[in-house]
DNA sequence: GTGGTCTAGACCACA
DNA sequence: GTGGTCTAGACCACG
């Protein structure tokens, strides 16, 4: 009896354990309408990674595989933010970085649109900025032994998940 | 003569400028000796990467080019901070942040040495780490238009100016 | 017979960039007869200028260039918005704002004309207006070493090119 | 007896008045320590300019009238916006403003300084720029019969004003 | 209803 | 002590 008591708290316990994670990992997985298909952005909390650049790659994402499309309206910043469960001023911010790039256009008072002028392929800067970014991922990746050859290979496959939008 | 002169001034502001403009992009550029050859150490102040991290990745570079091998020792937090001009608590930071990836070894009161064992082939879990890094720059990438052969060809140039040791 | 059709298909595609580009750099490109003569009037969509402020500020020019002048009457508010493809309001605000700087004269349930009686000339405080709204951009100016000259020359083109109504 | 009560009410609400104005017209009038001298900051708080375009500006100008050297470092977002009596986001907008305009450099957990790199001249884009925001001020201007002449002198004044600081 | 602006107050990581 | 980030809540002007 003791036992079989033990056991559902411990159960129990777990469960608690597991919800705290979750909550802590991704606090929120919600759905925005993008045109007619629906668009799933997952936000994790505890990363070290700012909030509002998660949702800008996200968005970046949705751009890349052609979810959301030139000229195709996103959520208002205070619609999108309560869809997130997150401040109005954080999704500003992810737009206004979105915008700085130029993938996306914000009209003010009247909303914000994926960028309808035809994006320019990458300038040796922006591809020098890449670049820069990837180095030290490659670097790390060379010592953790793994060749050229199975790093190329992450790299399509990645690019194949973002382009079939597998998380 | 007047040409000489000319040309002597001329190597001067030269120099000035040169000097001017690495210091402004760059608040150090420092050698350390470690081992038998000296290494470049190179830290933008104006960068969004945080400096530890910055050093961090220059060291790990110089452990995938094979140029800090494994059981060499590294300087002291003390001279290191000295010789690159930065805290000591930075260069500590770094340190720790290497230790926790296990790719040097911190021994209280003795030294720092690069990762004398072997440093084991990357986990499932590290190679998650490592794309979950590299997936939003190929996000970007894509959306600026970048063709997966160009993002490969990029990567192995990459690769290469890292196993080259070139900046 | 190749080459003729070759050059006409690059001519349509030439043109539908060039409609893609007007489309986007400026929703509204329109035409309104004023007095005898025909007037653009052209609205950047994605600028930091409210909209009414830049319709308001072509009719200012077009009194400037003597396009527009005193006595002859303006569309009424609900015409020239739908030949702008804007709200009733924006353009009843552009009026408003004009009366308010008595430009123009707004006579209700009849129309709207340009100031006929002569508009008289700059007060010391309307002339202290003009001078705080340039003197930020003056100092961006030097920042950026503009000379005095070249600004005056700046000036001087713009002075023309509003008078020529060159855009 | 009246008429002496009269008087003094009237003049105690004018007291009101003249503070009330003040109030609303420079709300703040405050100094920040530069270099060696002093530099006064000046905001209007109920100007249609937002406040941190404000602040910017005027460090604009101390950067055009030499008052701020390049490589100087400002004040704190804290303390400034202390000092100012506004609230550190507005601080840092306008400092951000600077930045994207490349006239200070932000260098994250360590401050704000001068653009110390030499700030390049006006290419033909900032020009444009600089050219569509005076525009249609000069029209005005025309409209209210300054000469050219006259909007010239105009100029030249307010250059000499912002060298040499004058408000 | 939209984005823009501003305030107040909080925690964090870096240096 | 610094800037970066995030939240909460407010008012405004534009459309």
């Amino acid at each position: 009896m003791q036992k079989a008591y033990f056991l559902r708290r411990v159960g129990f316990l777990y469960l608690l354990f597991v919800l705290f994670t979750i909550e802590q990992m991704c606090y929120t997985n919600y759905i925005t309408k993008g045109g007619g298909r629906d668009m799933f952005i997952e936000i994790k909390a505890n990363s070290d990674v700012p909030i509002y650049i998660q949702l800008a790659n996200q968005l970046i994402e949705g751009i890349a595989r052609g979810e959301l499309k030139p000229g195709e309206s996103l959520p208002s910043v205070r619609a999108f933010a309560a869809d997130l469960g997150m401040n109005m001023h954080t999704v500003n911010k992810a737009y206004h970085y979105l915008e700085e790039k130029e993938f996306i256009q914000i009209v003010a008072k009247s909303g914000v649109i994926i960028q309808p002028n035809k994006i320019p392929k990458a300038t040796a800067d922006q591809k020098q900025q890449l670049a820069d970014q990837i180095r030290p991922i490659l670097a790390e990746g060379i010592v953790l032994k793994l060749s050229e050859e199975e790093m190329v290979d992450m790299l399509r496959e990645l690019v194949r998940d973002i382009k079939e939008g597998i998380q």
